[in-house]
DNA sequence: TGTCCATGGTGGTCAGACCACCCTTTAATT
DNA sequence: AATTAAAGGGTGGTCTGACCACCATGGACA
């Protein structure tokens, strides 16, 4: 048991675990010892083990059942980053800042995607802004959603996500549709490096409250 | 206390724990009620908040101190993120998103900041580049955590903080030493609009593990 | 005024009790 | 023999209580 002066014994439960985890090449699905066998083994409390537990629950790692034991889960990419962004949400922002912040990752992402936009995805884009049935606000999260899932950079797209969806509390932002349309335009075009300027420009949210 | 069927008592006490920290505006530093009010507050098993607190604690959102009881935290300790880096971050394609993303806000960061910079925090900026004091890293941190919060929007701020937290887990990235040098003449000489071709040319990673 | 000690509070850890649930084995029934 | 029901042994879930180490405060004493 690896345990530095300072180290909480959940801690050193936790690091054992992971241990534990990678010498038996334990993968989604399998399963660890029962809450006894490890404070057995570790020579700790079960309420020490179960408190490791715990927290590797709340990360998503595990899965516990009643009666049957405690498995690996299916490992979900930056569930933690999820769980740690939500926190920093929900913290008393100013609405300026989430606007901001939101819009420097469209920007982005809009920048970044240009390089990969293929033929299809213009296509899409385009039946996006398009379509009437839902609202602006709708067509927006759908735009870049796409966007964010095309430069294949799932942490920028979860950042993004949990901000346009506590963006639904401070009010609807998305752009005027000229935006979409001359956006549509860049990627057409091949001017990549015409979109900071767009941004400049008619990057402003049509904001409605 | 919202129980609802399915759900175990250590996440109930979690979310009264952050509805008490949003309800009471909380913010870093401040005390949270004792393990023991809360079990009597919420009427569970002091275990059970135990429980909640631990995987608050892993999640770098309180620090428990012996003796004095339980903060919410300013800064992940080393440690602790150390723990959770182990966790989720396991391949290079994680990592390489990490970066980028971190990048994207950093580059931002220089550039809003450059309408607002004055005399004092060049002077100060440049100072932090050139002690020798500390390791590079430390002085990356120190460069961008001025300019972060000197734009003013904690959002993008804390957001920033938590990806360099994690960076450290990674690897340390820090950009050459003449890209700040760069940067600041940027600064200097007003041409706040040379930042994103320095971010082109420069704007990479001196990436050491 | 400064130092020391006692007190009351904090978190840290563990043991134990008992419950609900699950799966396997054994026994009873058809 | 096949099916169903009950028992047994294991699992996690929750709580209580005991005791420890540490911290801050207040009072007593020099």
């Amino acid at each position: 048991m690896s345990i530095t002066p300072k180290q909480k014994v959940y801690q050193g439960v936790l690091q054992e675990i992971r241990l534990f985890i990678e010498k038996n090449g334990l993968t989604s699905g399998d399963k660890l010892p029962s809450e006894r066998e490890l404070a057995d083994t570790l020579q700790k409390g079960r309420s020490s083990v179960r408190e490791a537990l715990r927290a590797m629950e709340l990360l998503g790692l595990i899965e516990t059942r009643q009666g049957e034991g405690t498995f690996l889960s299916t490992y979900r990419q930056f569930h933690t980053v999820e769980l740690l962004a939500s926190f920093i949400l929900r913290e008393n922002h100013t609405r300026q800042d989430l606007i901001l912040a939101k819009k420097i990752l469209e920007k982005e992402a809009a920048k970044l995607a240009s390089s990969g936009i293929a033929c299809a995805d213009i296509d899409e884009l385009s039946a996006i802004i398009r379509e009437k049935a839902g609202s602006p606000e709708q067509r927006h999260t759908a735009f870049f959603h796409l966007l964010f899932y095309r430069i294949d950079n799932l942490l920028l797209a979860k950042v993004w996500q949990l901000m346009e969806e506590f963006s639904g509390a401070v009010g609807s932002l998305y752009y005027e549709e000229a935006f979409y349309r001359e956006l549509l335009k860049l990627y057409t075009s091949g001017e990549y490096l015409g979109i900071e300027e767009l941004y400049e420009k008619q990057g402003h949210y049509k904001c409605k409250k």
